[in-house]
DNA sequence: GATGTCACTTAGTAGCGGGGCA
DNA sequence: TGCCCCGCTACTAAGTGACATC
C-alpha cells in the first residue's frame, strides 16, 4: 500500500530494505507554492510530504489527474470507477480533513512502472477465461468498500486498534516478553502488518502486477564417503563410484525404516540403483540381498549425533547461516510488499517415499539441476542468477499464476512449484475466497438437498447415482474422488470412485435399519471405515447400482467427479464437491462451540474448543499415527495427576487441623495460617483440573489429527469470533504461524460473526 | 467423453528445537 | 545443567478441479 498525492504527483520510492512500510516517496515533480514546476527529482520522507500538502491544501484532481491515475490502477469496470468515488469520498471523511486527495494504491513498485498489459510476456495460457467468473462473483459479494463499511462501524475502535497494532498486543495472560501460550517470545513480530484485505483485488486472473525472486536454492552436491566407511557386496568390500554411492547412500539411511523390507520399494531402488552404476558395478552387484549398507547406516546415525552434540556456537554458527539464507532466498518482493516464500530449496534427490502400497516407491527421485528448473517473474524485475556455468531451463513472465520456480519430477512427471507462504496476500486472499463461497453454500444448502432427495426417486440411472453420491459427500464429508491411473499410485478412493467392495449394505444392523458400512482407502491411504444409516430411498438405490455387479465394479458406473462438478456449479456459481467439506466442517465448528462451551474457566472452555475441532477431524476422517511416546507420556501425566491428587489430600488434612488449632488458639498467626492453606488448596485444585483436562485431551486426540481441519477447513472467523465472546486468548487457539495466516480473520471477524 | 496438463490445496510425518522439570 | 518430550515447521506426497486437446 502507498500513498500518491495527485496535485504534487507524489509516488513511493520501493525501498528494497523495508518494502513493508514505504517510509519515502518521490516528487519526480517538485512545484512552487503556485504549483509551477520546478525540475527537479527528490526523496522525500512520507511525513513531511503529508505535512506539505497538508499546508498546501491539496485537493481532489482533475480529470486529465484521474487519468494518470487510472493507467497506475487495475482494470476496472465502471461499478469499481463508482466505488473509488465512494472510496475517495470516504477517506477523505475518514481523515477528518477535507482538503487533501490521498489516494491508496496497491501494487506498483515505485522503482517499477505499473505497465500496460500488453507488456507482459503472454504465455498461451493466458489467454484463457481462468476462473475469472469465480473471482468476480466473489468480488461481487465481497468488495473491499464492504468490508469497508464493517470497519466503520466500529470505526473508533478500529482506529485505535490499528494504532494498537504498532506493538504487540497484550493479552490477560502475558507477561512482558512472554506470548499467551506460555512461550517466550524469541523475536519481535513485524511492526506493521500490511493487510492486504483492504484493498482492491486483481481481476481477469491477474496475479500480480510485480514479481521479484532470487530463485530457488539448491541441494548440496553429493559428498563422497569417507574411505572407512565401506560398502561389502557378498560380505567384500567394494568401493562405488561417486554416482552409485550416492544412491546407495538414501537406501543406507533407511535402513531402520518399514520401506527398506518393502519388496516393492526394494525392487523398485535396485533397477533404479542399477541404473547409476557403471558396467563393473553393475555386472558384480546383481543381488540385493547380498549388499551390506550397514557402516553406511552407522556413518549417518553418527553424523546425527555428532551434530546433536556440537557447541553452542557451532549450532548458533549453523542457525546463522540458515538466516542468512532464509534472509536471502526467503523472501520475493510481490507488488511493492516482501511476501515470505513457502518452499524456496529443490526438493533433494533421494528415494520416492510413496505412501501406502504406492508401486513406484524407491524409485530414484533425481537431483534437479538448473537446466530443469523454470524461473517464473516480472520482466522488468532483477532476474534470479543461475549457479555460475549453468542456465534456467525457461525464465517466463505470467502474471496469471502464484508460482515462483518450477520443475518437473521424474518419478509422477508431475509439476513441482515453489510458492509463497500462507501468510501473504496470493494465498490469504484465496482462503478467505473459499470460506466464503461456503457460505454461500450454506444459503442454498436445502435447496440442494431438497433436490437431491427428489433425484433419488429420478428415471434415469445417471441422475440417481448423481444424488446418492452428493448425499455422501454432504452427510459425510467424503472427497469427491477423482479417476486415478491404474498401476501410477496407490489404489485409493473418493465418493466417486468407490467400488461396490467398498460398501457393505445391511438392511438392519446393530438396532438400526438401512445401514451401509464403508471401509476403503482414502486419501494418504487412510482407512475410512464406517457404519452410517442411511435413508431408505437413498439404501433402495444403492442395492440397485449394485445389482449384477462383481466387487471390483464401480458403484457410480454413471458418473465421475467432472459430471458430479458440472452438476453443482449448475445448482450455485463457484459450487464444486470440496466445498460442501468446507461448508460441514465450518458449519459444525460452530454449531458445536456452540453447544460444547459453557462458563467455565479458559482450560476447560479450551478443550471445549478442541472437541469441537475433534468433531470435525472425526467428520473429515484426519487421522494420525498415535505419537511413539503416546503409553509413556500418559503414563507420566497420570502419575503426575496421581501425585497431585495425594498432594491435595495432604493439603485438605493440614487445612482441617489448622482449622482446628485456630479455633482453640483464637489468634492471628493461626487465622492466617487457616488462609494460607485455603488459598494452597485452591491451587492445588487448578493445577489438578489442568492436569485432567490435559490427560483428557490427549487421550481423545491419540489418533485424531486436529491441525489439518483446524488450518484447511475451519473458517478461522469462527474461531476468533468465539475467543473474542468467551474471552480467550487467540493464542490458546492459534499459533504464531497460524496467526499470521489468518491475520485477515482476526483483523475483521467481530464477536458475533456468524459463518 | 476420454485423456492429459497445469495449478493449486490438502495431507501426514520426520525431525528439530526449546521449554519444563528433576 | 542435562535430558526428555512435545509442539512447530519443513517437507513433499496426494488430492481437487479447470481447462485443453483429440
Amino acid at each position: 500500500m502507498f500513498f500518491v498525492c495527485w496535485t504534487c504527483r507524489i509516488y513511493p520510492v520501493n525501498t528494497h530494505d523495508s518494502p513493508l512500510i514505504t517510509k519515502f516517496v518521490v516528487a519526480p515533480l517538485v512545484l512552487n507554492s503556485n504549483h509551477s514546476v520546478i525540475k527537479a527529482i527528490v526523496i522525500i520522507e512520507i511525513d513531511v510530504v503529508f505535512e506539505f500538502c497538508l499546508k498546501t491544501d491539496h485537493k481532489d484532481p482533475s480529470d486529465k489527474k484521474h487519468k494518470d491515475k487510472e493507467k497506475m490502477k487495475h482494470k476496472e469496470g465502471n461499478a469499481d470507477k463508482h466505488k473509488d468515488k465512494h472510496r475517495d469520498k470516504e477517506k477523505r471523511k475518514e481523515n477528518g480533513r477535507g482538503l487533501i486527495f490521498w489516494d491508496v494504491f496497491f501494487s506498483s513498485p515505485g522503482h517499477v512502472k505499473s505497465e500496460p498489459e500488453d507488456d507482459f510476456y503472454h504465455s498461451p495460457k493466458q489467454e484463457k477465461t481462468l476462473k475469472r467468473e469465480r473471482e468476480e462473483d466473489f468480488e461481487s459479494e465481497f468488495k473491499p468498500k464492504k468490508i469497508k463499511i464493517e470497519n466503520d462501524k466500529a470505526k473508533g475502535k478500529k482506529r485505535k486498534q490499528e494504532n494498537e497494532d504498532v506493538k504487540p498486543k497484550k493479552t490477560k495472560n502475558n507477561k512482558k516478553g512472554e506470548v499467551a501460550d506460555g512461550k517466550k517470545k524469541g523475536k519481535k513480530e513485524p511492526e506493521e502488518k500490511w493487510k492486504w484485505w483492504e484493498e482492491e483485488r486483481y481481476k481477469d486472473g491477474v496475479k500480480w502486477q510485480f514479481l521479484e525472486h532470487k530463485g530457488p536454492v539448491f541441494a548440496p552436491p553429493y559428498e563422497a564417503l569417507p574411505d572407512h566407511v565401506k560398502f561389502y557386496y557378498d560380505g567384500k568390500h567394494m568401493k562405488l563410484a561417486p554416482a552409485a554411492e550416492e544412491v546407495s547412500t538414501f537406501f543406507g539411511k533407511m535402513l531402520d525404516h518399514d520401506y527398506t523390507t518393502k519388496e516393492v520399494f526394494r525392487k523398485n531402488f535396485f533397477k533404479d540403483w542399477r541404473k547409476e552404476m557403471n558396467s563393473e558395478e553393475k555386472s558384480k552387484i546383481t543381488d540385493l540381498k547380498k549388499c551390506d549398507f550397514n557402516e553406511i547406516n552407522d556413518y549417518f546415525k553418527a553424523q546425527s549425533e555428532i551434530r546433536k552434540a556440537m557447541s553452542k556456537e557451532q549450532k548458533l554458527k549453523i542457525k546463522e547461516e540458515n538466516e542468512r539464507i532464509l534472509q536471502e532466498y526467503g523472501f520475493c518482493l510481490m507488488d511493492n510488499h516482501k511476501e515470505r516464500i513457502a518452499n524456496f530449496r529443490i526438493e533433494p534427490p533421494g528415494l520416492f517415499r510413496g505412501r501406502g502400497d504406492h508401486p513406484k516407491m524407491g524409485m530414484l527421485k533425481r537431483r534437479s539441476r538448473p537446466e530443469d528448473i523454470i524461473i517464473n517473474c516480472s520482466k522488468d524485475s532483477k532476474h534470479p542468477k543461475p549457479p555460475p556455468g549453468t542456465k534456467w531451463k525457461e525464465v517466463r513472465h505470467d502474471n496469471k499464476v502464484t508460482w515462483l520456480v518450477s520443475w518437473t519430477e521424474n518419478i509422477q512427471g508431475s509439476i513441482k512449484y515453489i510458492m509463497l507462504n500462507p501468510s501473504s496476500r496470493i494465498k490469504g486472499e484465496k482462503d478467505w475466497q473459499k470460506y466464503e463461497t461456503a457460505r454461500r453454500l450454506k444459503k442454498c444448502v436445502d435447496r440442494i438437498r431438497s433436490q437431491y432427495h427428489e433425484d433419488w426417486k429420478s428415471k434415469e440411472m445417471r441422475i440417481r447415482q448423481r444424488a446418492v453420491a452428493l448425499y455422501f459427500i454432504d452427510k459425510l464429508a467424503l472427497r469427491a474422488g477423482n479417476e486415478k491411473e491404474e498401476g501410477e499410485t496407490a489404489d485409493t478412493v473418493g465418493c466417486c470412485s468407490l467400488r461396490v467392495e467398498h460398501i457393505n449394505l445391511y438392511p438392519e444392523k446393530d438396532g438400526q435399519e438401512f445401514v451401509v458400512e464403508f471401509d476403503f482407502l482414502g486419501k494418504d491411504s487412510i482407512r475410512y471405515y464406517n457404519k452410517v444409516p442411511v435413508e431408505k430411498r437413498a439404501f433402495k438405490n444403492l442395492q440397485l447400482f449394485m445389482e449384477n455387479k462383481a466387487t471390483e465394479d464401480d458403484l457410480f458406473d454413471r458418473l465421475n467427479t467432472s459430471i458430479l462438478n458440472k452438476h453443482l456449479q449448475e445448482l450455485m456459481d463457484g459450487l464444486t464437491a470440496k466445498v460442501f467439506r468446507t461448508y460441514n466442517a465450518s458449519i459444525t465448528l460452530q454449531q458445536q462451540l456452540k453447544e460444547l462451551t459453557t462458563d467455565e474457566n479458559i482450560p476447560a472452555k479450551i478443550l471445549s474448543y478442541n472437541r469441537a475441532n475433534r468433531a470435525v477431524a472425526i467428520l473429515c476422517n484426519h487421522q494420525r499415527a498415535a505419537p511413539k511416546t503416546f503409553e509413556k507420556s500418559m503414563q507420566t501425566l497420570q502419575a503426575k495427576i496421581d501425585a497431585k491428587k495425594d498432594q491435595l489430600s495432604d493439603a485438605r488434612r493440614e487445612l482441617k487441623s489448622s482449622k482446628a488449632d485456630a479455633k482453640v488458639r483464637r489468634d492471628e498467626k493461626s487465622k492466617k495460617t487457616v488462609e494460607t492453606r485455603k488459598k494452597a488448596i485452591s491451587r492445588i485444585e487448578e493445577q489438578l483440573m489442568r492436569m485432567e483436562v490435559q490427560a483428557t485431551d490427549r487421550e481423545e486426540n491419540k489418533q485424531i489429527a486436529l491441525g489439518t481441519s483446524k488450518l484447511n477447513y475451519l473458517d478461522p472467523r469462527i474461531s476468533v469470533a468465539w475467543c473474542k465472546k468467551w474471552d480467550i486468548p487467540v493464542e490458546k487457539i492459534y499459533n504464531k504461524t497460524q496467526r499470521e495466516k489468518f491475520a485477515w480473520a482476526l483483523d475483521m471477524a467481530e464477536d458475533d460473526y456468524e459463518f
